[in-house]
DNA sequence: TAAGCATATAAGCAATTTCTTATATTGTAG
DNA sequence: CTACAATATAAGAAATTGCTTATATGCTTA
């Protein structure tokens, strides 16, 4: 598979904005799926189906615990990623709001 | 708009194979259209559709230079992201061919 | 001002993504 | 073993994205 495909899919898993909160959930500390699911407005399938998205593009790994499924921020390079993004939003906003 | 909205948006432009090769084109140096056009198998307005999206993600920015559009990356961080991701990838690659 | 590049936009079809509802799976406790 | 709790999977409709062809726009140079 060619480089450009692999690197694209990370960040399509990261380009929709319920996948987003899921991993802003998860950036302080790993969660199980019916606490993302309680702290997001949207239905069991649908969070399941984002974290399994997730999970493919590794970004996301998961561990069981009995009956849950506890789901972890797989590299640290994804917390710096989200960060940059942060920082490159704050330029813009800041460029917006000194009226130009 | 939701703060994760707009964070998604950059990723979501980011996410897609044409645009990862057009920000890779980019990443030394800015280009114009015809330039990014000769090097990427594809049709000329279809380049122009993902240089529009890229630049209303604030992942690109435009200038002109008579009759030519040029393309830059419009902040370093993007560069940041794209070597973060590849860090990512490198690491995968790692761990599959050493056996597990 | 006319002709010719370089680039952008429009319109419509095809492909992909997303969400919903229903159901299956897997582990745990009684 | 049964019932329940947590999560995953399936299937199909609706929405979005991506590509193609045709056309428009905006410089530049004669």
């Amino acid at each position: 598979m060619k480089i450009e495909i692999m690197n694209a899919n990370i960040f399509k898993a990261l380009g929709h904005p319920t996948r987003m909160e899921i991993i802003k959930l998860l950036n302080d500390h790993p969660l199980c799926v019916c606490e993302i699911f309680e702290q997001i407005e949207s239905t069991q399938p649908n969070i399941s189906q984002h974290l399994k998205l997730l999970k493919d593009a590794d970004v996301l790994d998961s561990v069981r615990d009995g009956n849950k499924i506890i789901y972890l921020i797989k590299h640290d390079e994804v917390r710096q990623i989200i960060s940059l993004s942060k920082t490159i939003l704050r330029k813009e906003i800041d460029q917006l709001t000194k009226g130009e």
